[in-house]
DNA sequence: ACACGCCGTACCATTGAATGGAAGCCGGAC
DNA sequence: GTCCGGCTTCCATTCAATGGTACGGCGTGT
């Protein structure tokens, strides 16, 4: 821009600022914020002020920046994802009453999952998923029973970029898991995510029979019970996908 | 601007994208986004093009424009919003249980109240409040709760820029309402949201016994049990206000 | 107590990125 | 086939964005 040769415009350094915070810090001083965004220090001052000025982030104490409500209003209000949520939720409840067990609601985002929304028993098993955390597709039984029922053109376009950075697990395995999710019409993990937990999920479809979100349980390995969990959360899918299609047109138009 | 007069910079024009989404409203095309934000339609076009770029904005089949499930993840991911909510779920699910009706839990922000989460029990009785949605303080009772116990000088000038724009309440109203609600320990407001419903909240305490937040349940003005009701729903405020000094430190650094 | 260093804030000449009117372009309606 | 509305692209003009530099306040180490 003007007297510098960055290359990018004033609305990317804005994305990099907010992209700078990480993930559960929720305060951090100018200047850390300013190297994690990878501007100059005047820049990211600038920013963060004209951003403060509009409530979308704070100013706290010591110069400490955190985002602000107003900016989680106005971005939760007409978001998909409360829309989702909203539909989702009595269903979810229902679910986590009768089975007594962690539920999550995720979504596919790029090559991974988003979860929008849990119910965290208390007492019950540990729940790595994390409201708007992500998890990769091939570790996640949500992200199986999502990628399983997506289009064949993008399910070939996700094993083809495949890649397990951990080097155990290789594309061919992760198409027979999506072969076997979608023959049985839910996905299940034993183990992968914690050693002592169960995940089962099961595909949220719309009327093209594709996956728009995944509903899951994450139960201790002990007391898995197939036959009573997966009808359960099969109905509840149900349920969200006439919910979604008729309340608020919900439409996914996904740009991967 | 450049070339322009506005007298607003990059980043104004940015937020004012944003908050040209109408409340409700979850996908708009782009020559109605542009007039809401009040810009040139080449100039929203560009920034919408940018904002797109980076999954902020999605831009759906006949260009119509909508928050995209990046931007909520970014923005939810380390709000202070839910912050609180991870701290308040639990509690609020017990709530829910024990007295079978809609819970919800709001702050402060301006001078209205910001409605972060809600329960509704299905079957009960309707809620005004939406997650993400906002509140005058006089007209709930969770607005009440968290005015009654803030500082007192917040508290006056909020009396002093009071003003009902349906004329029926004045500021004197307004105070005693608060002094009551601050003897008592709780706001009770009968059938002002809801000719049929009972709004009953409590403040969440923070150490200095400032509300950070409220706690409250909206019931059928039938079954009111207020002996019942308060004790539980201070139980819990007083549990959620003990997980947020635990866990995150929580601070409300307004700046009204 | 003093000096140093760190971090947030303020300043300001330079300059190229942002601007938006106008002209294409596409698709649907009549 | 033609028209219309809305999205998209183009491009000369120009002023807002930039960031190196300097200041001030606070905590730390000596």
């Amino acid at each position: 821009m003007a007297n510098s040769a960055s290359g990018d415009s004033v609305v990317d350094r804005v994305v990099r600022v907010i992209e700078a915070f990480p993930e559960g810090a929720d305060a951090l001083p100018l200047s850390e914020l300013a190297e994690r965004s990878g501007l100059p220090l005047s820049t990211a001052h600038r920013l963060v002020r004209q951003l403060a000025g509009h409530g979308l982030l704070e100013l706290g104490a010591g110069g400490n920046v955190r985002l602000g409500l107003r900016f989680w209003e106005l971005v939760s209000r007409n978001s998909p994802a409360l829309a989702l949520r909203q539909a989702a939720m009595p269903f979810m409840e229902d679910i986590q009453q009768v089975l007594k067990q962690n539920v999550n609601l995720g979504v596919l985002e790029g090559w991974e999952v988003l979860f929008v929304e849990r119910l965290s028993r208390r007492g019950s098993v540990a729940n790595r998923a994390r409201v708007a955390g992500r998890m990769p597709v091939h570790i996640s039984s949500a992200g199986l029973a999502l990628m399983a029922h997506q289009t064949p053109a993008l399910q070939a376009e996700y094993l083809t970029q495949f890649h397990d950075p951990a080097g155990k697990v290789t594309a061919g395995v992760v198409r027979q898991m999506l072969a076997e999710t979608r023959r049985q019409g839910f996905a299940e993990l034993a183990g992968v995510v914690d050693p002592d937990t169960w995940g089962i999920a099961v595909p949220v479809l719309d009327g093209g029979r594709r996956a728009v979100a995944a509903l899951g349980v994450v139960v201790p390995l002990a007391e898995v019970r197939l036959q009573a969990l997966v009808p359960a959360l099969q109905t509840a899918a149900r349920g969200i996908g006439r919910q979604l299609a008729d309340l608020s047109e919900f439409r996914s138009t996904e740009s991967v």
